[in-house]
DNA sequence: TTTGACAGTTCTATTTTAGAACTATAAGGT
DNA sequence: ACCTTATAGTTCTAAAATAGAACTGTCAAA
C-alpha cells in the first residue's frame, strides 16, 4: 500500500493516516498551533530538511489544511496559516500529547502544560460522548457499518472465533 | 532526525510520534481494537507485508503497547493483545477516525459509526476540559512550560514577531 | 505423503528521507 | 559597486525504510 491509496481506504482512519500519518507532518501542524507560520520558522523550530519540508507544506495546503497566503511583495513571501480543516486537528493533537505526557514523560514530568482560558486552569483532555456526555473508553463503544462501508472493519468482535483455536496447550 | 532520537525529544507528541507515526501502527492498532490478535489476522486485514508487521509488533511489544501470549503449545503461537497502555490510545483513535469523518468522506458517508453502549446512540467523541467540562478548542488554550520542558515549544505566540516583518507589501 | 494453517524470516527492488549544497530576490551596510 | 544577510525554496547523492515475493519450520488433518 502507497501514501495515495491510504487516501482511498474505506476508512476514516486510513485516510487520515494518509494525510498525517508520517514521521513530520504532525510537527509541522504542532508548529502552525504554536503559531508557527514561515517557511524558516517551521525549519529551525524542527530540523527537518527544506527539501521535506516543502513538500509536506504543499501537501497540507492541497489537502486544504493550510493556506498559504502573501504577506508580501517582491519577493514574494508566503505564509502559512490553519484552515478550520487543520483547527479541527486539534483535539487529535491533544489527544497525542496527552499519551505522551501519560506514558512517554521522563523522571522531570511534562515538557509543556496547557491551560484552558475559560477556567484558568492546567488541564488534560478528555474524551466524552457526545450524546450522553459521559467519558469514553474503548470498552462501551460498538462499531457498526455506516452507509460508506464497503466490508471492511465493520466488526466488533470478529477474527478470533474463525481460526478454530485448537488450544490443546500445555 | 531518525525514529530513535524523535522518543527522546522533550515534547510528548514528538515521543509518541515516534512509537505511533507512521503508516501501519495506527492501522494494526485499529485491529487490535476491532479484536484482531493474531499474525494472519493482522496481515489479511491490512494486506501489510510480513516483514513489516513483524517488525510493527515487535516494536509495540517493546513499547509495552501490546502483549504477547502464548495460546497454544507446540507450534508455539502467541496472540497480541492491547495493555493499559494500548487501550490508552483510544482517545487518539477516536479523534482521527472522527476527523476523517469530518474531512475525508466521499459522497456515500462515514465507513463506520460508534455506538455508546451506555446511552445506546451513535455518537461523535468531544473533547472537553478535564477541569471545567467545557468543550475544547484551539483558541482557548494557552501553553506553557512544565517540569520537563527544555527550552523547547513553550511559546504560545512566538516566532513570528522576531523577523522584522517589513511588509512594504504592494 | 501431501496439503494447509500459522508465524515468521530472508532476499531484492523501490520509495522515502536525510544531508548538504545551490538558486533567486531584495535589503542593508560600507 | 560589492559583500552579507534574510527568506524561501530547488537540486543533488547517500542512506534508510518499505514493498513484494519467496522461503523456513512446526504441527494437524486428509
Amino acid at each position: 500500500m502507497k501514501w495515495k491509496e491510504l487516501e482511498e481506504e474505506p476508512c476514516s482512519m486510513a485516510r487520515t493516516i494518509g494525510v498525517i500519518g508520517d514521521r513530520w507532518t504532525l510537527l509541522i501542524l504542532r508548529e502552525c498551533f504554536l503559531r508557527t507560520r514561515r517557511f524558516e520558522g517551521f525549519q529551525s523550530a524542527l530540523g527537518i530538511t527544506r527539501h521535506l519540508l516543502a513538500e509536506r507544506l504543499k501537501k497540507l495546503v492541497r489537502q486544504g489544511i493550510l493556506r498559504r497566503i502573501p504577506y508580501q511583495e517582491s519577493p514574494k513571501r508566503h505564509e502559512y496559516i490553519l484552515t478550520q480543516k487543520g483547527l479541527d486537528l486539534y483535539p487529535i493533537m491533544m489527544a497525542i500529547v496527552h499519551w505522551g505526557d501519560t506514558h512517554m514523560v521522563d523522571e522531570r514530568g511534562r515538557p509543556l502544560l496547557h491551560q484552558h482560558r475559560k477556567c484558568g486552569k492546567d488541564f488534560d483532555p478528555v474524551i466524552v460522548c457526545s450524546e450522553c456526555g459521559e467519558p469514553l473508553s474503548a470498552k462501551e463503544v460498538h462499531t457498526h457499518p455506516g452507509p460508506g462501508a464497503r466490508g471492511l472493519p465493520e466488526k466488533s468482535a470478529p477474527e478470533v472465533r474463525k481460526t478454530k483455536t485448537r488450544s490443546r496447550a500445555a
